[in-house]
DNA sequence: CGAACATATAAACAATTGCTTATATTTAGA
DNA sequence: TCTAAATATAAGCAATTGTTTATATGTTCG
């Protein structure tokens, strides 16, 4: 880094502060991609597909998706601290859904971008 | 793994039909992370708010991101891979931006769900 | 051609990740 | 209370990631 400035900043030096006004800051940023990142992971892509539209209990989830449970307990937990998943627990089960309306719909929007992209 | 069956699948045997139906595979789970994954990293974040409505060089983000131009190459180089990102080469200058108005939405979407979720 | 600039690639590195097995915690029921 | 079940946490590990510096490729212009 500390390098020279490249003449293709130089030649559209008026546009560098039109540039700055949209670079996203460091929290936000952080914020911003630690959302996505919990679609960001296969294990967790197939989680959040098997919990989108009806609540599933951890052990379930080990058993479809054929990893041990401490795995997909931890993977839950994740999906928890940023607000995609919650839990409700009964008894000696907890059942996981996602959140809300706005992560489902999130989540859709880029499953059916492969699909039928 | 290979563990016994819990009661709370055994309790909803008649659902694991349907949950399993809606059990991603392997590639379509990969894929979908792999395109998530794009936006789930705070640099390639503020890279992809640059270059989301304006082509933008190289040398321009790493000056502006203030980290050293092969990791901005790097990530620019990911981002395309996973069809989020094209180029244009132009002279001695390549120009990013990303690659669809599906692309846009998608991150837009996440952005918002940040700023006023 | 030769020099300077813009970008891409390679090598090396610390840091993070996602899994496993083992163990702890919590709960329901005999 | 004791036991078994369901989940959570801890420890350890191979694999991946994002950065840096150094180097290679490609482009323009004298």
């Amino acid at each position: 880094m500390t390098k020279k400035m490249s003449s293709c900043l130089a030649e559209h030096a008026d546009a560098i502060g039109a540039a700055e006004s949209r670079l996203i800051e460091g929290r936000l940023a952080h914020q911003v991609a630690e959302m996505f990142n919990a679609f960001a992971d296969p294990t967790r892509v197939r989680i959040i597909n098997l919990i989108a539209d009806e609540e599933k209990c951890v052990g379930e989830l080990s058993l479809l998706l054929g990893i041990s449970q401490p795995a997909v307990s931890s993977q839950l937990r994740l999906l928890r601290n940023v607000g995609v998943a919650t839990v409700r627990r009964d008894g000696k089960h907890a059942f996981y859904t996602l959140a809300d309306d706005h992560v489902r719909d999130l989540f859709k929007q880029g499953l059916e971008h492969i699909l039928h992209g």
